[in-house]
RNA sequence: GCGGGCGUGAUGGAAUGGUAGACAUACCAGACUUAAAAUCUGAGGGGCGUAUGCCCGUGUGGGUUCGAGUCCCACCGCCCGCACCA
């Protein structure tokens, strides 16, 4: 008997592949097209586990489709641009390409002996001048289609390293790095006009039928559509140029519950107003908190009156005071709102604070009661008592009363009716190094003009250091210096580079035809576009996903992908995170440092590190690069071969649930892996001996599990449940093992098992096909198709509750009447034991399932 | 704070509103072996009982239903996202 060998196995059959060009995609046009991809990975150096559940989901997927048949697209490619090269580069002083590139060959190395199915040539990564300077292509033309703008926006400013942090960056309002207090500060940044398609891409979210409700969900609710009135309040004493203070509101049913005003520290009134010393203090302090909406909104909500006061719209002579509050984003609306505290938690507890009046507008209809402790906020849809009614009836929905509401204010000319989004455009402008620059000059005589076409790619000069805080293009001596594209004299080029973000939002388009000398070549996109099947993390239900599809759609306007592809992924399946504990211990100053698991020594529930110095166990959270609470895979691909990290990631957890990564179970699945062979092994022996065992009966019996495996595992990978796939092939493993059945049909169950296993263990299908003496590759062999006559028993087995309660079965034909099935029910002498005689008050039969009698 | 999700044996998890715990791991017992590993066989949610069996069990508390892990309401815990992390 032969021993099953991934170490020579596996890289044999993927030679082969290579050699066939097995997994080239070819336009092919007699043959369906597939498109399945995973989200693709950023090259931080090592491949982790959660890698290897993401590739080989996609991977299952791409290899089962071309068993039936489709002409398969299953690329891959890096998403290199980014902050971690930028540090890598100050923490090591590696040039940030130079540490990209390696880790990405790396990265790649790591990655092939897994034997995924995937069409290399393509392969590209975001960082190559050849990938960036098509996205500038695409940003002119999307800046001369109008869809680009510049604007003032607020960033996270280090006032000691004399940079803009990310939000991550800044670690509990202090940067992370000089430690100092972040400051916000004003700069001109570039903007994309997603805010265009809000309205189109909320409608579209109901058209994609194959992905998650919670992820259609959560992106409605990001781009948030909201009805609302717009209204100017009257000002006094306010300083010039601030006559009418105007105010959105989602609630103006409650204009007569208002009880003051008030304004973002960023409002423009609010800068008018830091002449006074006690204001611009305020302002100053407000702006100490981070831009982020968490920040802002965790803040302790705090505000200052500014002495002056608004007229109510509806009584000349109600006059409510305008406070400077720090919970009021200028992002949203008009920066300015109107607090009905009776109605409003946050209101509430802002009013307490500074005693303001709470009035009530709206009370429960059956225990109405005024406002005290919790504001009174039930759902819009809920029926409700106005004590306050300003249009419509007494009792009447939240919805209904702001509609009166918006009618009322419209036809007394008191304000518009308004629709607004919580989509904000996308300001994609970085000053930052590592990342697609910008391509236009600003010149004096001509102001802003786009580079030319001609002129791309812009590319990144290589010459730079990283070792001073800052934009490294802002510094450097020569690239700024340019020509102007349009007048011809001295110009400085932008140095904003683009957000990773944008990289990210075509590359899909870019897999079908990577090496075009345009971002993207008709017939490739008309062929291979949509996504199929698009997989990745959660984590990007919104900001990745929603981009990419304002971005098909900005690549429609300008030419470069075709009008059905404007939502690019046709189905969407979010895989759970691979998590683990975190390891920390702190610095004399206090700061956390993270270890990695193999730097630390579990015992009980207490850890330590190698010298013996104890480690907080921090909770279980995804696996990232930062909290270094991850596992290298290829420990495991080392000691069992790739096809045992393939079954054990595929097994056990539904795909769409996270999954805390524990070390128990590789070898169980590499066990198992071996005992297929072993089985296949022998199978083929005893059918050479040609010894004839077992009778017909055996057959039909192990012919039945056979084909209900197929069917079995073939619904597991159609609904991605790859956890119940496995499981099945578990069961057809040992019912093969233990069958009579004759060597021949055996023998052609191990022909359906290798091909059932092969999309999840390619390697060791390839080897069994391969004893099995077929001349062909199993990776282009068909899937099997299930026969539906050998799917039914003739007899079922169907439980008897009585009263909810199984205390019984009985076995019938599967095509037994209703009738038949009740009368047998109560012969049942368990039945007729309880019933002492009685007739049941109800029996409920549901054919083929349960039969329920109810005394 | 706001938006979204998850919660089932010791463990990972099964279960179109219809027999809760498929399949697997760990543990235990047995076979083989001088022995161990490997392999094979078997038992097992908890409680009571010799047993047929009975009671209790899907985070907590209510509700809908002939029937609830599944649907509804409230709560608790954990996770993800919050626009400059990728």
């Amino acid at each position: 008997m032969s021993r099953y060998n991934a170490r020579v196995v596996e890289p044999k059959w993927q030679a082969a592949w290579e050699k066939a060009g097995t997994f080239t995609a070819r336009r092919d046009p007699a043959r369906p097209k597939y498109y399945v991809l995973e989200m693709f990975p950023y090259p931080s150096g090592r491949i982790h586990i959660g890698h290897v559940r993401n590739y080989t989901m996609g991977d299952v997927i791409a290899r089962y489709k071309k068993a039936n048949g489709f002409s398969v697209l299953h690329p891959m490619g890096w998403d290199a641009f980014g902050m971690p090269a930028e540090n890598a580069a100050m923490d090591k002083g590696v040039h940030p390409g130079d540490w990209t590139y390696q880790n990405i060959a790396d990265m790649r190395s790591q990655m092939k002996p897994l034997g995924f199915s995937i069409d290399w040539a393509r392969e590209f990564a975001t960082c190559d001048p050849e990938y960036y300077g098509q996205q500038q292509k695409l940003f002119l033309d999307m800046l001369d289609a109008g869809l680009v703008y510049r604007k003032n926006a607020v960033v996270n400013w280090d006032p000691v390293d004399m940079t803009v942090l990310a939000n991550e960056q800044v670690i509990d309002g202090k940067g992370w790095r000089s430690n100092a207090e972040v400051e916000r500060k004003e700069l001109t940044q570039w903007f994309f006009k997603i805010s265009d398609y809000s309205e189109e891409l909320l409608e579209a979210i109901d058209t994609l039928k194959d992905w998650p409700e919670k992820v259609r969900l959560m992106q409605a609710n990001w781009i948030g559509k909201s009805r609302g009135l717009e209204f100017g309040f009257r000002t006094l004493d306010a300083p010039e140029g601030f006559d009418t203070l105007d105010v959105y509101t989602t609630r103006p049913d409650t204009l007569l519950g208002a009880s003051f005003a008030a304004i973002s520290p960023d409002h423009p009134l609010a800068k008018a107003l830091e002449v006074r010393e006690d204001i611009a203090t305020f302002n100053a302090e407000c702006r100490k908190t981070g831009t982020s909406e968490e920040a802002l909104e965790k803040a302790e909500k705090r505000g200052i009156d500014t002495g002056i006061r608004v007229v109510h719209p509806l009584d000349p002579n109600w006059e409510l005071p305008v406070y400077i509050a720090n919970f009021i984003l200028m992002d949203y609306g008009t920066g300015a709102i109107f607090g009905c505290p009776a109605h409003d938690q946050r209101d509430l507890d802002f009013a307490r604070k500074y005693g303001l009046p709470v009035i009530d507008v709206y009370q429960d209809m059956n225990a109405g009661k005024p406002v005290e402790a919790e504001a009174y906020v039930p759902p819009k849809t809920e029926p409700v008592r106005y004590v306050k009614l300003l249009a419509g009836d007494e009792i009447m929905t939240g919805n209904d009363a702001v509609d009166a509401a918006i009618d009322y204010c419209e036809s007394k000319g008191i304000g518009t009716g308004v629709t607004k989004f919580r989509l904000r455009d996308w300001g994609i402008s970085r000053q930052r190094y590592w990342g697609c620059p910008i391509p236009v000059v600003h010149c004096d005589a001509c102001g802003v003009v786009p580079e030319k076409t001609e002129n791309l790619p812009v590319t990144l000069p290589k010459d730079v250091t990283l070792d001073a805080p800052g934009n490294p293009l802002d510094r450097h001596p020569t690239w700024r210096d340019t020509e102007c594209p349009s007048c011809g004299g001295p110009a400085k080029r932008e140095t904003d580079t683009m957000d990773t973000f944008v990289d990210s939002s075509w590359y899909f388009a870019r897999f079908t035809s990577p090496e075009a000398k345009t971002p993207t070549e008709a017939d490739d996109v008309a062929y291979w576009m949509n996504v199929d099947q698009y997989i990745g993390g959660v984590e990007h239900a919104i900001l990745h996903l929603l981009y990419s599809r304002f971005f098909a759609r900005a690549m429609h306007k300008t030419g470069h992908l075709p009008r059905e592809a404007i939502e690019p992924f046709n189905a969407l399946f979010t895989q759970g995170m691979v998590t683990h504990e975190t390891y920390a211990t702190r610095s004399d100053t206090g700061r956390v440092i993270w270890h990695a698991p193999d730097e630390v020594t579990l015992s009980g529930d207490k850890a330590h590190l190698k010298d013996g110095s104890p480690v907080e166990i921090g909770p279980v959270i995804k696996m990232s690069k930062s909290k270094k609470n991850v596992i290298d895979p290829e420990d495991i691909i080392d000691q069992y071969g790739a096809d045992t990290a393939r079954w054990f990631v595929m097994s056990d957890s539904p795909p769409e649930r996270d999954v805390e990564w524990t070390a128990a179970g590789a070898e169980a699945a590499w066990k198992h892996l071996q005992r297929v062979w072993r089985l296949a092994d022998e199978i083929r022996q005893s059918a050479d001996e040609a010894s004839p065992d077992g009778g017909s009966e055996e057959a039909l019996a192990l012919k039945k599990a056979t084909h209900r495996a197929i069917a079995d595992v073939t619904q597991g990978i159609e609904g991605f449940a790859f956890n119940k796939s496995v499981a099945k092939l578990y069961e057809l493993t040992n019912v093969l093992a233990k069958s009579k059945a004759p060597a021949a049909e055996k023998l052609e169950t191990v022909n359906v098992l290798a091909r059932l296993m092969q999309p999840l263990t390619p390697h060791l299908a390839e080897e069994i096909w391969h004893a099995l003496g077929q001349a062909t590759l199993i990776s282009d062999a068909d899937w099997p198709v299930a026969d539906p006559a050998l799917l039914v028993e003739d007899e079922i087995t169907l439980p008897i509750q009585i009263n909810g309660k199984r205390r019984a079965e009985i076995s019938v034909a599967k095509d037994a009447s209703r009738e038949t099935i009740e009368a047998l029910a109560l012969a049942d002498a368990a039945v007729q034991k309880v019933l002492d005689g009685a007739d049941p008050k109800k029996i409920i039969v549901v054919p083929g399932r349960i039969i329920n009698v109810v005394l």
